[in-house]
DNA sequence: TAAGGTTACGGCGATCGTAACGATC
DNA sequence: GATCGTTACGATCGCCGTAACCTTA
């Protein structure tokens, strides 16, 4: 047994057990992996994999077991190189943020600008994405920190720390009749309603909040961005039911806000990343900057 | 970075980071070792030892964090092994149990018996410890499964199961003072008390229920094994402070012996085995066997 | 016939063993 | 000088790449 055989095993799974392509990825030709593969599995006694003919087709009861250890050696190995080479520089390296449109307009330029003061020669890249799409980021190790409100608390994969907690607001035009007076849920079911996309940005909330009363919402337009939402609401589409910090007063002023907070239970944004996964210093820092900016972002909404 | 060099590092620290003797252990000759070790300090790009002239005397911060995924490597490398060997054949393999004399004496030899019978293929290595060297074999591998009363608690690495309760007992002999009429801590404390070694047995309830009174044992015999105690006991020294399943009514009916349910707290009995470590199939029935037996047995009691 | 996998064989390089040397007690 | 570790060098064995072959859609 030998760590460029357990790498195989990630690689095949990666590549839907095509040992052609796994060779590509490995930089060898597939003769190779043919035969390491081939001894791997003599050296167990047992096949790791279901073949039909030649093909690969799928793991066996042994593979799958073992394919856990595998994925922890894998972990183990990538993180000995991480360690090592953040202790050597932990001043140079790249940083993978996932995150949803909400977050990376409204919360994280300050952390983000804060954090590249702090360590100026990280690269940071951005992936703006579905909550979904984030927890297949983090799995597929191409983010190393996600930062959204839906979604990754379902994982038990994913260390999950709460970040700032927030509620939605209701946008309108002004002179609309939801700009003066008392609001509540009935009221606003009767208008149209222009808000996230099912699964973004505390969308789950909103449909708890109608649910429980029995009201029936109108949703006429579903975005996964607030300007998209804005935009439609000064168009006079309907109400804009949007995250609290998304409203703003400099450039928004011709719409109103109106506080939602006892209509609709609040959301909190969080921050998840891999367990058992080595985060460099500087991502650690990241992550301290961004509970600061959360701890600020709260007091402040 | 390859899984020999893994290895060797594991080794390493079991040989108090003697390169000589790191090499006998791997079978391959020292400077092969030394080599090694540079090759993957120089990959790594700084030194995982504190070195005096060329002795290494420690670990570096680094080293010291490296460990830790160097350990999780090797627990999924043996787990991958015997995972393996286990679905190629789960009737025969070697059991190694580490218990205290109480255990092996008066609670093993029936789930022993039973395993046997469903599993003849499997040798059994007994090892009988205190609590402490018990875990030690655990942790050295040398052991893999430890039944025992105390300590198991106290580690985070083990999976510790419960396997029954039990209460300690008072043996005399006939015509003893304490061998008729209430019993009570003052009473018993007039005594001399023969009972088990500290860490054995309970020996941490008795200390407790009298700590708790403020009352002062006499403690005139330590025993890691009942049979001294009652050696003594039938020579007059004292009065037996013993498990109530070590009392047996077919061989020791020249003892009187007495229930302290009321004056002692109960003890339990437990099964401890690593966890993120592999058990094969046969060790997994064994601890099935033994969690049917303590409660066969706790009824009885 | 293209795509995917296996088998055979030669060459290269990683790693081992031998051996001589250096340091430390 | 005994113990422990490093360095140099030749030999070996493992692993890769080339290439021919087999199988199935």
């Amino acid at each position: 047994m030998n760590l460029s055989q357990i790498e195989l095993l990630r690689v095949l799974q990666e590549t839907n057990l095509n040992l052609s392509r796994a060779a590509e990825k490995m930089h060898i030709v597939q003769s190779a992996v043919s035969r390491q593969l081939q001894l791997f599995e003599a050296e167990l006694g047992s096949p790791l994999f279901e073949r039909q003919g030649k093909k690969l087709i799928g793991l066996t009861a042994l593979g799958l077991r073992i394919m856990e250890e595998v994925a922890t050696i894998n972990r183990a190995k990538n993180n000995i190189q991480m360690i090592a080479a953040d202790y050597l520089d932990s001043n140079h390296g790249i940083l993978h943020i996932a995150t949803t449109h909400t977050q990376a307009k409204y919360f994280l330029p300050v952390p983000i600008r804060r954090f590249r003061e702090k360590y100026p020669g990280v690269r940071i890249y951005m992936v703006q994405a579905s909550p979904e799409q984030l927890i297949d980021q983090l799995h597929a190790r191409k983010a190393d920190i996600a930062i959204c409100t839906e979604k990754v608390d379902e994982f038990a994969d994913l260390v999950v720390e709460h970040c700032y907690e927030w509620h939605h607001a209701l946008v309108v035009p002004q002179q609309h009749p939801l700009s003066v007076g008392e609001i509540s849920l009935e009221r606003l079911a009767e208008f149209s309603v222009l808000t996230y996309s099912f699964g973004y940005t505390g969308r789950s909330t909103i449909e708890r909040a109608f649910k429980d009363t029995g009201l029936k919402l109108d949703i006429t337009l579903a975005a996964a961005d607030t300007d998209v939402i804005k935009t439609y609401v000064r168009l006079g589409m309907g109400v804009g039911l949007i995250a609290r910090m998304a409203y703003d007063a400099s450039v928004d002023q011709d719409l109103v806000v109106r506080d939602l907070t006892h209509l609709i239970p609040s959301s909190i944004t969080k921050i998840a990343y891999l367990k058992h996964n080595y985060l460099p210093l500087y991502s650690q820092h990241f992550i301290t900057e961004l509970l600061l900016a959360g701890n600020a972002f709260q007091c402040k909404a």
